[in-house]
DNA sequence: TTGACATGCAACCAAACGGTTGCCTATAGT
DNA sequence: ACTATAGGCAACCGTTTGGTTGCATGTCAA
């Protein structure tokens, strides 16, 4: 897996944002993940074709409009070969009780 | 947290490599932390303030000296609290998916 | 105290990034 | 057949980014 790609692609509040909708609701087409986004359609094509080369995203074309679907495996991979070396047993209880302590809601970004 | 600033201090290969290098050895130097890398201790010393502030990395003087140290936590806590979610996200599509080879006439309820 | 060493600060530069606009292609509906 | 709709492509633009160089500051050691 191209690790640098999956990096770059979760760099940008946009394209988290878009990550976010489609995890909302998958299959979405891009007139439909465009509405209510301040950006223009083309912005929102080139996010999505940037989580598409990183494998966050797979489209499948449907007459004329194009379905996309979130792909969760590169962040859980991610989250298992490199997040994980970094002592996560040591940390976990820490981020549970920091958690808990900031925000019994819990931001989602 | 700004979870903003983790990600995209995240996006960068060098600053991911300084990580790994704390990693492997705590309490570095800049000019430690500057050795075989092909860069200035200037691009270093930039990169670890973006570090800093991402509040990935903890520095602390020693005389002349500045020692960084790795501070996991951020981490953990987007593999905790933002992938986490995507995680169980592609559970549950295993789930579906395994249902739906299982009985492909989908469930009754 | 003088010089070497570790780091900080600021200006500068090319390249990448996020976004726009304008135009083109293809499919759907009437 | 014609028109509206969904999307793609490419050029362009201001800002950010990753890097450099030069100089300043602070600290150790002889």
């Amino acid at each position: 897996m191209e690790t640098d790609a999956v990096f770059r692609a979760l760099a940008d509040p946009s394209r988290r944002a878009l990550l976010d909708r489609l995890f909302a609701r998958n299959g979405q087409t891009l007139m439909e993940l465009c509405d209510g986004l301040a950006m223009s359609r083309q912005a929102v094509s080139k996010h999505l074709g940037i989580l598409e080369e990183a494998t966050l995203v797979t489209a499948v074309k449907r007459g004329r409009e194009k379905l996309h679907y979130l792909n969760p495996v590169p962040i859980a991979e991610i989250a298992d070969r490199w997040i994980g070396k970094f002592e996560r047993a040591r940390v976990k209880d820490l981020v549970a009780f920091k958690t808990q302590l900031e925000s019994p809601e819990g931001d989602t970004e």
